[in-house]
Formats: C-alpha cells, sequence, structure tokens
DNA sequence: GCTTTGGTCAACCATTTGGTTGAATAACGA
DNA sequence: TCGTTATTCAACCAAATGGTTGACCAAAGC
C-alpha cells in the first residue's frame, strides 16, 4: 500500500503530464524529447516528470548525460484497483475494455 | 466526451473527497450527514461536494430543504476509459479486476 | 408568527501549484 | 581544454486550493 492516491491523482490531475505519460506509453524518452512538443520551459517539463516520477507514475533513469523516463505500472494499476471500489460503476465497462484490448493490442 | 479529465482527477485527488465518494458508495447522503465524520466545517464540506458535482463524480438533488447527493458512474467511468489506454499496464489487472468482482458483488 | 434546521455565499488566509528566468552541474565531442 | 548538450536548481511570481468564519436564505416545525 505504498501509493499515495493523492500523488497519483494530482499528478494525473494535469494535462501536460498525462500528455507526457501517452508519449511516454509508445517509448522511452530523455527529458529534452518530452519537453520538445510542449510550448513551455525545459524547467517546467522537469519539473513535471518530478511530479510523475514522486508520483510512481513514472521512473527516470540516468545514463550518461541523458535522463531516460519511462512509464512505471504500478501506481497506475493503484489508482485503478481504487476505482475498482466502485465496481458497480467500472464493471459496466468490462467489455468495452475488452474491446479495446483486442482492437489495440497486437494480439503476438 | 464531455468529461473533464482535468477536473475528474483533481477531485479525486483530495483524500476528503475520496472518502465521500466511498460513502456515496453505501447510500445517498444529505449534504450534512456527509460532513458528519470530519472534523471540517459544513462550508468546507460543501466546497468539496461542489468540486465533486463539478467534476460530475456525483450528482446532488433538492428535495425541501435537503440536498441529496448520489454517485455518478460517468465520470468515474470516464477516468477509467483513459486509463485503459494504458491498456499494456491495466491488462495485467484484468485478473484482479475478476477476482474482485467476482467476490464483492453479490451474483443476483 | 417565530425558531430551528439544512445549506450556501462572501470574504479572508496560508499554502500549493505551474510557470518563468538565470545560474549551476555533468557529461560528451572536437 | 573548450564549447556544447542535457538537466537540474533557486528564486521568484500569479493563480488556484483548502480551509476558516459570519452572514444569509429557504424550508420545516411549533
Amino acid at each position: 500500500m505504498s501509493h499515495d492516491l493523492d500523488l497519483i491523482f494530482a499528478a494525473l490531475s494535469d494535462p501536460t503530464r498525462r500528455a507526457i505519460l501517452e508519449m511516454l506509453l509508445e517509448d522511452d524518452m530523455a527529458v529534452t524529447d518530452v519537453a520538445e512538443p510542449f510550448e513551455m520551459s525545459l524547467a517546467a517539463i522537469s519539473k513535471h516528470l518530478g511530479i510523475l516520477t514522486r508520483a510512481g507514475l513514472i521512473v527516470q533513469e540516468k545514463r550518461g548525460r541523458v535522463k531516460w523516463c519511462k512509464l512505471d505500472p504500478s501506481a497506475i494499476r493503484a489508482s485503478s484497483v481504487w476505482m475498482q471500489g466502485f465496481g458497480q460503476f467500472v464493471e459496466l465497462d468490462l467489455d468495452g475494455l475488452e474491446r479495446f484490448l483486442a482492437q489495440e493490442l497486437p494480439q503476438d
């Protein structure tokens, strides 16, 4: 129970940070590359990444002078689990979830 | 796509508001009753309920002088759908979800 | 009618948030 | 070694957040 829902949901409440997470869904990225599409300073993006890291949504690993960012499943899962507490609501979307998975994930 | 993830996740990031949602999971409640377990003014709770309402997480309906609060599934579902975009992570919990549903929901 | 009950509104306050800039640090490439 | 690239740090700022109090309004109850 080490995941702090306060931090996780607060991190997810910012559109820039959600966009970053979606970018990282495609591939791990360096901080500079994460910042590129945004019209905002590198320092601001660095702060956002710090918030995502503290929330446990991503991990950052420094190799050389480049700091790589990648998604960390566990926090997303923690918040997902909390939402499942609202089973009577989430269950209604199980079919949609299955459809989504079947459609989006290559069946390798 | 009328649901604003900014508002939803910001609303969920506060522990008082999450606690309120969990209370409402059991039953619809009047504002005063929602406030009762918290050590905080009624006005503060009223604000929290306003935030939850604006986020679409609850609906409030006034009957007489009593304002009833109840969960609104749609916003929870909207955020849940966003999380499903992280399918490669959420899928890992499908088994857990099924277990949860099987265990928590009476099979009527 | 009054008084109580249920709830919001307005003004205020301290803290946090999301951004800026400029300087600092660290590692590469020539 | 020197300049460049990658990233953070520190100080600052405006705006938003989460709480308070006291006044206010509307619906019951006596």
